[in-house]
DNA sequence: CCCCAGGTTCTGG
DNA sequence: CCAGAACATGGG
């Protein structure tokens, strides 16, 4: 059965929230909205003033205190960001997207779309993600699917994997879910460890290298100090922090790599960090406003 | 037929 | 240890 849920959540985005290349498994709705998944939930969310009103479709009667972390409600986002904008890169970078937050998502499900993010574009991801689902998720109400467990998905081969079109990722998902199903890695106890020995844990997964370790640890474990390096955050770090990120805000640099993300994609001529321009590519509708 | 996409692995120096 | 290439697949 479906209920209703009402989380306080002033300023937040869900655009710029579930659409920022954290998660995957969300669509817009026509009339404003999102709907998507998280864990076996169905769920359709969208603001209502300052709260966020999320329809969740699953059996459970009360399941706010599983969305509240999800959210990470008990984070003072006020605190966090006035601490980012001592910084002045990030101020501007946190004002670009105040309504950004950082989400609790489920390890098994960071470690694999994060997996399938390599060398991939977000839309292209989305596409295979929503493939795995249907093939191997619990069906939900409402014609949906959760995403698979590590068991189902060690059970499968390469050869079943070819309808998902992950490209060679196929047998980076394989060998990520049998050293999961296995116990050959236990993902919850790694959020337990020291972030360089978790780091290394998960490095040791074919197809997770440094950056999709850091992603792993970030969302799927909620180890906000994890500062995964893609390249565009390369690209500000060099630009900005040519001597490395600062040391006082190393405590939630994951959190600040969202803001500094997500600016660097949407608006890069405001760092000086435009990429190689495309071959034909169209202007990107720009939002920003670069001062002077 | 080119290049790129929230990288990683493999190979040759 | 480090630079380049290869890796499937989709899109511009």
């Amino acid at each position: 059965m479906s209920h209703t849920v009402c989380l306080p959540l002033p300023h937040l985005s869900l655009a710029d929230t579930l659409d920022c290349g954290q998660a995957f498994r969300f669509t817009p709705l026509p009339e404003g909205g999102f709907s998507g998944v998280v864990g076996n939930r169905p769920c359709e969310m969208q603001m209502q003033g300052d709260h966020l009103q999320i329809t969740c479709h699953c059996l459970s009667q009360s399941c706010q205190p599983f969305w509240e972390d999800y959210f990470d409600l008990s984070r003072d986002y006020s605190a966090l960001q006035q601490r980012l904008s001592t910084e002045p890169s990030l101020k501007a970078a946190v004002a670009f997207a105040p309504g950004l937050r950082v989400l609790r998502q489920e390890p098994f499900e960071a470690l694999c779309t994060f997996i399938l993010s390599q060398n991939n574009s977000i839309p292209n991801i989305k596409g295979i993600v929503a493939r795995l689902c249907g093939a191997l998720g619990q069906p939900l109400p409402g014609e949906v699917f959760g995403f698979p467990t590590p068991e189902v998905l060690a059970g499968e081969t390469l050869a079943s994997l070819a309808p998902l079109r992950a490209g060679y990722r196929a047998g980076y998902l394989l060998d990520a879910a049998e050293k999961v199903a296995s116990g050959v890695i236990d993902l919850p106890a790694l959020g337990l460890l020291p972030l360089e020995e978790a780091r290394m844990a998960l490095m040791r997964i074919r197809g997770v290298g440094p950056k999709v370790a850091d992603c792993m640890l970030l969302y799927g474990l909620h180890r906000v100090e994890s500062l995964p390096k893609d390249v565009w955050i390369n690209r500000v770090l060099e630009a900005l922090y040519p001597g490395g990120f600062p040391v006082a805000l190393s405590d939630v640099a994951g959190l600040a790599q969202q803001y500094l993300f997500h600016y660097a994609r949407h608006c890069p001529e405001a760092l000086a960090i435009s990429p190689e321009p495309q071959r034909s590519a169209p202007a990107p509708k720009s939002r920003c406003k670069v001062p002077n």
